[in-house]
DNA sequence: CTACAACTTCAAGTTAACTTGAGGTCAAGC
DNA sequence: GCTTGACCTCAAGTTAACTTGAAGTTGTAG
């Protein structure tokens, strides 16, 4: 199988063939040619789609992906953007440990309501402060 | 001013107007009642507005935290909940923390290539065996 | 050679969490 | 008493990242 189609790329990768479209729309992938109407895969496609899906666990957006794609073929990626991300993370990942523990608190907490635990104040507190905000990068929901 | 209006609850607590009455359409906020057709708010809409950031912050979706506050006025938090989203957002924080320091690395790497990189490398084989995957509640751009 | 499962395109739908806009009301200052 | 800016409602638009569906084409098993 030199060149897998689309329902074998979808097989062996986890992603459906819908956002395989998808992504070679947005010129995160490329197809090697085509059977007839049929797409056929480099079987590069397979380290595509796992830096992709790194970078989307990243924070990275299809859009910033597909330029760190750019121009030709291997990855240009910016060193100076990766390390921006990195510390952006960094922020988030602190963000969500305060919320963590304060959770895990929260959970645990014999105070008759969490209004009356001082340590949920506290966070309240950095809440109201602004210190803990919905991250830029939210962590939110993902669809079905 | 005893009864803030919603210009007011905007101006102190950073969230804009109109969220406000979207948060009250979602029935995350009460107003406490009206001066002819203008909201009037309870000043106690404040600590409202930072739990519910500090839920959003958390990763709740909006849904939810409406949930929690549901029946009657004061919060009524379900401790195994909370204890659920720790564990989620812990999960998360590992899967996080482990992009971060791929990043750092891919960043100061002297390797030509990312490819080529043996740390670059392991971290691609693991988001190829799907062990970093976008994370269920994933981090994803918000819109300005 | 024929049937048909599997592919194709393209448009429209989905979700969360808001924002924007049109058209209307009204409390307060002059 | 009139003007006006700030508020109101309700519908529609926005964004990212896909998914779904309709309608059409085709490689391939039999």
């Amino acid at each position: 199988m030199k060149f897998p189609d689309i329902a074998e790329v979808a097989r062996r990768s986890g992603v459906p063939a819908s956002t395989l479209r998808f992504y070679e729309e947005r010129g995160l992938i490329v197809s090697a040619g085509r059977r007839g109407l049929r797409r056929l895969f480099d079987p590069g496609v397979f380290e595509r789609l796992a830096l992709i899906a790194l970078a989307r666990a990243a924070g990275f957006t299809l859009e910033e992906i597909a330029r760190m794609f750019s121009p030709q073929g291997r990855p240009r990626i910016d060193r100076q953007m990766l390390a921006g991300k990195a510390d952006e993370l960094d922020r988030t990942i602190r963000r969500m440990a305060a919320m963590r523990d304060g959770l895990r608190h929260a959970a645990v907490c014999r105070a008759p309501s969490h209004f009356e635990c001082p340590t949920f104040r506290r966070l309240l507190a950095a809440a109201a402060a602004g210190e803990i905000r919905a991250p830029e990068s939210a962590t939110r929901k993902t669809r079905r």
